[in-house]
DNA sequence: CGGCCCTTTGACGGACGTCAAATAGCGTGG
DNA sequence: CCACGCTATTTGACGTCCGTCAAAGGGCCG
């Protein structure tokens, strides 16, 4: 999937952007290259759902590969540079590559699956331990992060809406947290300090 | 996706039988014909989450298409009959049509994500109106319901594990339901008798 | 310095879970 | 046809996790 010939163009975006809505027409395949966004959903009441966090390397909704009409919102937490393909032209490429594709395809239902079993039957607690780990994890297999230390821009409410939980409720878990000397969080840089029990309470052995 | 000269073979499975499991190793692509399955996936606890409910004309794990490895259990609900095709035979003919299989693709994104949104933001009494709807929707557009009834095998604790709740506030809450006479059900089918109010409750206008 | 957003903290409430016991169905075998 | 046992469903009392509301700090930028 090399599509360094079919560039269209490299844009950066502000943070707290909206990238594209969910009736836009979009023809054009965006991946992420610097920064983070998230992919989310807002109910009539002004709740909101992040279905997931797009960092640096991610495309831009996949659905997008195949269709112009996003399935959700796509918002900047950070300011964001990305590149856009043609989407036709993308794919006349991609095509003959399937395997690439499914890979892409695999990964994202897994992502959409995990989230759903968080959401349904883990405590609070898990579910941001596990929003840690699993963004150091990606972070770290991008070599974006060592190991123990990573950026962390996000704000208490990204994590709420991220994990179906208040803002009110993160704050209490995430002081918890750090009193009990899991993490660190300071200067918008998360460290996981103790990462054996942070691994214990997300159910993770 | 015409694939009536690959069938490798139909097959029946008696209700309550596990289809395949995550660690096996499958090369066919399994379509249901008749009966009700679910894909799940079960935590240490034994605390069960149901990803989707799998009704006749659904393809049985799509993940199936591209790689032998199922990413959840599927279990049948009732007896099930459903068709196996060879995979690489099948992807064969397929992969000329990625049109058909990107429609597959998105609507079990498409899903997926509602399910997240669905227990991250809504309440128990919404969830359940809406599981009971999208079942009936779904059965109605391939000509399995007439629009107000439908067979329902599902037990209240499959219901359960599809919502995120237990098995005791479910059915206190069909009871609740009945009681405001918004659905009847008896004898494993269901009647939705006051549709508006039903979708009102499950926040759809 | 003032305003805005974010975070923290505490008191309180409600939705949903847990536990337990009673009842109802349902299939099996006598 | 009845007896039995198993599995589902119902119901109530009670607990807890998390939400709501409100107020009081931070931090950052003009």
């Amino acid at each position: 999937m090399r599509g360094d010939a079919i560039v269209q163009n490299e844009l950066t975006i502000p943070r707290r952007r909206i990238i594209c809505r969910a009736q836009d027409l979009i023809d054009s395949v965006l991946f992420v290259c610097e920064g983070w966004a998230a992919s989310l959903v807002t109910l009539p009441n002004g709740d909101r759902q992040i279905l997931s966090f797009l960092l640096p390397g991610d495309i831009v909704s996949s659905a997008l590969l195949f269709r112009p009409n996003p399935s959700c919102l796509v918002e900047t937490i950070t300011e964001v540079t990305c590149r856009s393909f043609d989407r036709t032209e993308f794919m006349r490429k991609a095509t003959a590559e399937l395997g690439a594709l499914s890979v892409l395809w695999i990964g994202e239902k897994e992502g959409a699956d995990r989230l759903a079993i968080d959401l349904g039957r883990r405590t609070a607690e898990e579910r941001i331990a596990r929003l840690i780990l699993s963004l150091m994890e990606r972070l770290v297999m991008r070599g974006l992060a060592q190991g123990t230390t990573m950026d962390f821009p996000l704000r208490q409410h990204h994590v709420a809406d991220a994990t179906g939980l208040t803002p009110v409720h993160v704050s209490k878990l995430l002081t918890d947290f750090r009193r009990r000397g899991l993490i660190r969080i300071s200067d918008r840089s998360l460290e996981i300090v103790d990462d054996a029990a942070l691994r214990r309470i997300a159910g993770l052995r």
